[in-house]
DNA sequence: CCGTGCAGTGGTAACGTTTGCACTCCGTGG
DNA sequence: CCACGGAGTGCAAACGTTACCACTGCACGG
């Protein structure tokens, strides 16, 4: 059915072996012999066929990236940058969702084994159990405990930004409204956040919240609501995701309050990434998913070129940077929110 | 390095036609050396090579699917859908961005092509020349001279439901922000726009505007702002795609304008899909990512089992649904947009 | 008692490449 | 004139798996 090598080697009158040097780019065949196989290989439409060169020269195309859900915009654009990264360096990336099932992780890897990747980036859901094998690189979410290397976002850092900020402002009664503590952003962003209270002396005055596992908007508006109600409500809100800023924002419209007048709020991602049009918007920490991406691609690189993979158990983040907006009742200039204009993205 | 079925097969003492027979369940081997087989091949971590045996069995893992960019939400949901399905029917799927460059899609193709890939999804920018050589099914974006199955939105269909509900709220004078022509999904709209007001005798009192290469919000914003100073403004825009309608927003707001008391706003995708928080709630078509990937993944499964892909050249299109909300000028409920929080996805 | 059939197994040739080794030329220096 | 070396090429063995064919027992019917 393919035409291979085979059939490009006797439309030149050449052996396979000088065909397969020529098209490699050995020194060993002559100028014209390249040539003419080159030419040949162009005429018929050959395309070497990867499994089996794979196969013979003991190494795999393959990179796998392991992810939650593709279709989140966070993990979208880090599976993008790393993507790129990874496919400049002459890889073959292998996305895989895991729908947040520790099982559907698991074989996710078994399949990675079975196509001899070469490596694996995994923002992981609880799945990984003991070595697999592979070099891997823990980006996002990670388990605290395996000695393998991983790149993620301040997560403490951040929240203390934010949480200073409005602290700064003179908020007391500050309430946190995050994500299980089952994943490492979850977990992290949480205690950060009780920790910067406590130290603040508010323990007392703060209230938590956490999401459904399935950190859904629609739970964390109801859980704002229940806060609002409350007879000492909250007069600033700690959102510890972008789903969860907007299921906030719902909430205190659906209780007829004023943002940022009635209650602040800060993000630690902004859900409004893509269109800058929420108003008023949000006072959040800067993206960095090209980036997290960017680095969690080269570090594995760094990782397969040194062959050593039990050794580098490092741990890199990405500092967080806070953008002040106006949902935290600072004044900056009403109107659209237009800083949040670059890099923007359509459908096409 | 790897623990092969040789391995396997040795510690059990079975040779390696029987090892491999147990492993891939053929009912020529006793149940008691298939126990023991098995046994063994999980005892030693035993991963099949999955490009050893694609090779000698003559057949692929791969599928592939090809995207201008896979961080456009439109595209994320259609190629998670279908990769869903692709992966229940046993194939390992390679997804490929293309930035938009027909060059980087012809050499996406071609890698998918060294992979002997069984079947590509192909949303193409326009680097589809001819055939490669394998069963591929156009979606949302196609080549409308090659004679290929395609599975599309319903452009014109679409249109027509937003631009008569505007005629039915009595607009004549209407603007198009949309897409350029050179993929279908901008040259259907832009040419079904134009076909329903001519009709409507109104060809004299539409305005056009199209949006740069990069579908971005900022261009659509500037056209906007241009056609509001308009001595005679619309009273009514229609937004070609999500990031128009997010454009047309800052636009109408920048210009001091109410949405939808000034002006009337609809659009064929709804940019707030994630969040519902966007006021007034947007009248858009309904979604239709998910159906849009199933189905195209579903045909391509098809072509494959009949294996006969140059015959069927079918067309199917998913019918449009208006979805009335409050920038159109109709009288929703005010408050939150809650019927578009279903399916919400969030960071992780 | 022998032929037939079938269940179970092993040997081995592929699949399409790459690569170590050996071979053939030829030019050059001794 | 012969030995030597290097440039260029071909042969054949791998890589890990699958599948065809052949073989061994054994049970059964005639």
């Amino acid at each position: 059915m393919h035409v291979k090598l085979e059939d490009v080697a006797a439309a030149v009158g050449v052996s396979l072996s000088t065909a397969s040097r020529a098209l490699r780019g050995n020194p060993a065949v002559s100028e014209r012999t390249r040539r003419r196989v080159q030419a040949a290989a162009e005429r018929l439409g050959y395309e070497p066929n990867r499994m089996a060169s794979a196969l013979r020269a003991r190494t795999s195309p393959f990179v796998g990236i392991v992810v939650p859900d593709l279709t989140i915009p966070f993990f979208a654009l880090v599976v993008k940058a790393a993507q790129d990264v990874l496919e400049d360096a002459g890889y073959q990336v292998l996305v895989m969702n895991t729908d947040r099932h520790a099982q559907q992780e698991r074989e996710a890897l078994r399949t990675l084994l079975a196509h001899r990747a070469n490596g694996v980036l995994l923002a992981t859901s609880g799945g990984y159990k003991g070595s697999y094998r592979m070099p891997l690189v823990f980006f996002a979410n990670f388990e605290p405990t395996a000695p393998v290397a991983r790149v993620a976002l301040s997560n403490r850092e951040g929240i203390g930004l934010l949480v200073r900020h409005l602290l700064e402002h003179g908020h007391t009664r500050i309430a946190y409204v995050g994500g299980q503590p089952n994943v490492t952003s979850g977990a992290e962003r949480l205690a950060a956040f009780e920790g910067i209270m406590n130290e603040a002396g508010l323990g007392d005055e703060m209230r938590v919240r956490l999401s459904d596992d399935a950190w859904s908007p629609a739970s964390a508006e109801r859980a704002v609501v229940e806060l609002l109600h409350d007879p000492a409500p909250p007069t600033a809100i700690v959102a510890g995701g972008d789903t969860f800023a907007l299921g906030t924002i719902k909430a205190i419209r659906f209780c007829g309050l004023r943002l940022p007048e009635d209650v602040a709020l800060v993000s630690f991602q902004d859900p409004d990434r893509v269109g800058g049009v929420i108003e008023p918007p949000l006072t959040t920490l800067a993206a960095q998913e090209r980036e997290l991406g960017q680095h969690a691609a080269s570090l594995l690189l760094h990782l397969l070129s040194v062959s050593d993979h039990h050794a580098s158990a490092t741990e890199m983040r990405l500092p967080a940077t806070l953008l002040v907006r106006r949902s935290c009742g600072c004044n900056g200039p009403p109107g659209a929110n237009l800083e949040s204009m670059i890099g923007l993205k359509s459908v096409g």
